[in-house]
DNA sequence: CCGATACGCAACGGTCCCGTTTCGTAAATT
DNA sequence: AATTTACGAAACGGGACCGTTGCGTATCGG
């Protein structure tokens, strides 16, 4: 046994470079954070941008889809844990988390790939959503068919297109919002506005 | 006078066909439709498609910008005739015709802009907003506010959160809503939901 | 030390598009 | 008829990337 006692059999030759791994997936996130589209992503920008040569690059990834998902599925979404006590507080907690992301550096990735590549490249789209948008999606479902159960929502509420409103809702304000950042109670104020209904209350 | 009735002088030589005018745009509105951003739009492109040499794209427009900018006009906003009776009808008039446009074939171009180039192309941007975005976002506010002032809707509404919710919620619904269109019925749903509230009636 | 593999770097031929120029032809004015 | 401008097509030199290859060096196991 010359093997490593982990039972993973180390290649000869010298190893793959981690820290060049990260500078390319860094550098990968920095350029889409900074608004460049999956189509323009050129992988010498990529290879420059790291310190690396373009040869690591394709010695790692196939193609350049590959990268980037491999790129995106490290921004783990840490989905806010939820106090589970009022709906309300639990929207505001899923909905509040949107905001912090829109102003994350990092977080800019994930909404201009959802808003920008969809169309262009569906394969790419289709493992993004399952990673990353899926699960908060659920979150924000369970939420809502919770307070359906509760009597906290309308027994009647269609989840569907509330889970659209909220979302939506989010996305235009990190979209077309003030450039300096949301506003702290946003989320707060969305929530309430949207519970209550714009309407006066029905005396 | 040998010059024309109308006041304008011609100029020598042959005139400027319009049809390779209206073709360059159709072209140009084909391919943004079909998904293609600002950036990867190439001149060759469109004059292939357009069936029109180089030349007489580069006669016309200095720049891409120019091109697209002017393509873009052509597709005038008809905003659609608010009957002013009921705030809750001309909320769903305006709502309406954004998912009517989601669906059309030209609409579409609009979205593919707003949503993808607003980073890139901040000229391009803001000239656009300004044509299309802006006679929208007017009439939504002062539907809105016309409810304030009438009692329809709470006086103490944010308006500028409600028309982020409205506007969010339909662009939400056309960027990931069922591929196969949207629902005829879906303004009106969004709109009571809004005004109701989700929250069950208070007593 | 030796073989194996990874590294950064530079160069390759190929493709796409750029913006310009040239060409022969078409359509208007004078 | 002569002049002027526009047209489509083709070709230009130039630039950005592509994906691959070769190079000398670095780092691992044996």
């Amino acid at each position: 046994m010359t093997i490593q006692g982990t039972g993973t059999a180390r290649p000869a030759g010298r190893p793959r470079s981690e820290k060049a791994e990260k500078a390319i997936i860094e550098a990968t996130l920095d350029l889409i954070a900074e608004g460049m589209g999956v189509s323009e992503l050129s992988i010498e920008a990529i290879a420059s941008r790291a310190g690396v040569g373009k040869t690591t690059i394709y010695r790692r990834w196939s193609s350049k889809e590959d990268l980037v998902v491999d790129a995106l599925a490290t921004l783990k979404a840490p989905l806010p844990p939820l106090a589970g006590v009022s709906v309300r507080d639990d929207l505001i907690t899923l909905l509040d988390a949107m905001r912090a992301e829109s102003g994350n550096r990092r977080g800019r990735c994930v909404m201009n790939i959802a808003m920008s590549e969809a169309d262009r490249h569906p394969r790419l789209t289709e493992r993004f959503v399952q990673r990353a948008v899926e699960p908060r999606r659920r979150a924000l479902r369970e939420v809502l068919e919770r307070g359906v159960a509760s009597g906290e929502l309308r027994p009647d509420l269609d989840v569907t297109l509330a889970m659209a409103i909220l979302s939506g809702t989010m996305m235009w304000q990190s979209k077309w919002g003030p450039a300096d950042g949301l506003p702290e109670d946003l989320a707060e104020r969305v929530v309430d506005v949207v519970l209550a209904g714009m309407a006066p209350p029905a005396g």
